[in-house]
DNA sequence: CCGAATCCCTAGTAAAATAGTAGGGATTCA
DNA sequence: TGAATCCCTACTATTTTACTAGGGATTCGG
């Protein structure tokens, strides 16, 4: 019950494009050099999220990667869904056959309770979290 | 970012002893008659939860597995734990090292929302809502 | 039009996890 | 003593994961 390292990936990838913010492509190689991420890898990722309508790209010489829509309407969990699939905790018998089992309501309460965190956060959250914390841990403000 | 089916059948093996309620021990066929799960592999899961100090066991002729607490000490949670290794969404860095993302504030988030379910839902829980399903759900109290 | 830089696409693959199975040994109890 | 049960170790087929390899298709400045 843990996210996969693909999606992990994908969501650093996402995020360091948000926080990129402007309009030009990013390349791959930088993405996966800033964030640490093999290159090739990445190469897979990005095209599932460009085929999932959440980045754009353009080849050649000037080209790279873009966000297809503003970071405040990304959220966690379209990437983590793009990437690593629908969640669902368990598998769910047909909805017209009623099971005799306690355990699906129980299901729903957690993926509504997963859906709070994970649909609720947007990129541009994550970024803005990112800066304030940036500002208060290193107050290079100062004197 | 699911439950294994070792997990769901851990959690019916649970429940089944639970519902069965009586001091009795139940044996291993029973259980994986009763909730259709292989009997070999079912014998690993519950020497897991025994080990776990879920269960208690006798063997020979009227053996079987019983709970080694009241059902409404058991969560959700502390089964699937046991049988699927602690839910962590992510790498978590070391605490002491303080890392330059975002992510594991949110992670913390995703936790905490989960374990609002996992952990504060009891076997007890489970049986209560089951029987009260029933007696909505097959009303044949009826003239 | 050339060619360099980039994304794009298919395929392959080593290692780990998953979901079991097989076979017998140790206890308990009538 | 023997039948029933849990207990324990080992094995295995399949799937998933986390990549890597190698080249093809576009773009664009010159």
């Amino acid at each position: 019950m843990d996210v996969s390292v693909k999606g992990e990936y994908a969501l650093r990838a996402v995020f360091e494009l948000s926080r990129h913010g402007k309009p030009e492509p990013m390349k791959i190689a930088k993405i996966a050099e800033r964030q640490r991420i093999p290159q090739k890898f990445l190469e897979m990722i990005l095209a599932q999220l460009k085929q999932g309508g959440y980045l754009g790209s353009r080849r050649g010489v000037d080209g790279g990667y873009f966000l297809a829509r503003p970071p405040d309407q990304i959220t966690v969990g379209d990437i983590l869904r793009q990437v690593d699939g629908p969640f669902q905790p368990a598998k769910r018998p047909f909805a017209d056959e009623p099971t005799d089992s306690p355990f699906p309501e129980m299901w729903d309460r957690v993926e509504r309770a997963l859906s709070c965190v994970i649909d609720r956060t947007t990129f541009a959250d994550l970024v803005e979290r990112w800066r304030q914390r940036r500002v208060k841990g290193v107050p290079n403000w100062q004197i």
